[in-house]
DNA sequence: ATATTTTGTGTACAAAATACACATTGTTTC
DNA sequence: GAAACAATGTGTATTTTGTACACAAAATAT
């Protein structure tokens, strides 16, 4: 557990006058504010994360997550959208906030506090739009040693997504807007790192009724195509405000 | 959606040179931060929060959540420790954090970005050792008004508990450390705000085998008295590292 | 046309959640 | 101290959910 200091004497922020509140705000205690943003990505059947080689031969060319410093009047929300859309040319991102990052020595230049999002990006939309020689998709299961903290930032957010995926229905961003079942399994395996039963699998999510099938088969499969679905977000919007379990 | 702002130019954060990087985070991009916590607690069969009515005559004595600046050389968590300590007297206390405030207009002082903390606390140990006219605690349900955001952020952190007490034994936090079925069920219904089954919560807590009978039983109760528990954090520790479902 | 690969489907079993009733223990009241 | 009261403590039947598992049908490749 963390150890307490200045136990006594600070006032506390919403108890003071309006100006006393003033100039603390604008004073000596402030801080650099970034957003470090976890962009995931599924292709060829396995989940990946999209970094960035950092410029900083003094960091030995580490990769790094993409982030930025937050402006004065900018949302929070707002630098991330920002530095997604800078790095993919998309702007209609899934988008999550993780968690936040202080410690004071978490980066070298300084007291830099990072708020963690996660975002969600469809691969085949993303490559028509980007090029940019230093931002690679990595496995996520290759990812071993990031700049500064990031190595923390992306498990923690990895861990989120495992989570988050058996709970809400996130995985969709990262397919097509029409995809086989088989490819939303893949999803799941890649994302849960586990086999699942290809027959539950599907009783699962046909039994939660969001998928529309639309009629169509998969094209230029060697097999047996399978039929392709989508998944039906305002049925979902509408259904989920009765539910009280934890599964989706 | 937010609408995305300052598009190209922005170079990014961790492709820079050091000296860059430096003087960009002691620069002007900074802001200010602060910590809220929201602290819980758990009395005559009721879920409390702490509140704390600001000295403000401007802001209409509204109650408003415990918080403070984050000081330049003191790590995110210890700032919540800090707050917690000050206010209960308490070091001791369960804290996680739960999610970042930054709209840029959220605070009327200018810019603070508010990470919101969420602790909680047993009420009769904090009885003990705090003595402040304007801290009170209030009933959940009473939450109407607070100043700023806070009702937004208290929102987000009673559903965040709720969701939490049902993946992970936080809720002994606020109980005594012996205690009876009945608190606990009471506690539970307080916190999910539903009446549960008698025997199958009982059936369950057994089951999950964390519950340690101490061989005593309540006293000063106007009826039979109930047997009084302890749970096994050690247990629960070793135990849950072999889980992967939801529940715990 | 034959072999290969993947899709698509149902059932039996196990585990977990739920609904539900009565005897027991201690306290309070008359 | 007898009777009424109030809460504890316990088990079973039912429903729901999760899991394990096999074979026929469709399209492709040779």
């Amino acid at each position: 557990m963390a150890v307490v200091k200045n136990e006594i004497n600070s006032k506390q922020l919403h108890s003071k006058t309006l100006k006393g509140l003033q100039s603390e705000v604008q004073g000596i205690n402030r801080v650099a504010l970034s957003v470090d943003c976890v962009i995931f990505g599924f292709d060829e059947n396995k989940l990946k994360v999209l970094l960035i080689r950092s410029d900083l031969k003094k960091y030995q060319k580490k990769f790094s997550l993409l982030g930025d410093l937050v402006k004065p009047e900018e949302d929070l929300e707002d630098s991330a959208y920002r530095i997604l859309k800078q790095r993919t040319g998309m702007d209609d991102l899934y988008l999550e906030q993780v968690h936040t990052f202080g410690e004071v020595g978490r980066h070298p230049a300084g007291r830099v506090v990072s708020v963690a999002y996660c975002s969600l990006i469809n691969v085949q939309h993303h490559r028509l739009k980007i090029h940019d020689n230093d931002l690679h998709w990595h496995d996520v299961e290759s990812v071993k040693e990031l700049l500064f903290d990031h190595k923390k930032i992306f498990d923690a957010c990895y861990k989120w997504l495992q989570k988050r995926v058996q709970e809400h229905p996130l995985g969709f961003s990262l397919l097509p807007s029409k995809f086989s079942l088989r490819e939303l399994q893949n999803l799941y395996e890649a994302i849960l790192d586990k086999k699942l039963d290809r027959r539950n699998f599907r009783k699962k999510f046909f039994s939660m009724d969001f998928l529309v099938d639309m009629g169509e088969h998969e094209q230029n499969v060697p097999h047996r195509p399978g039929r392709l679905y989508k998944f039906d977000y305002e049925k979902y919007e509408k259904k989920k405000k009765t539910w009280s379990g934890i599964d989706f």
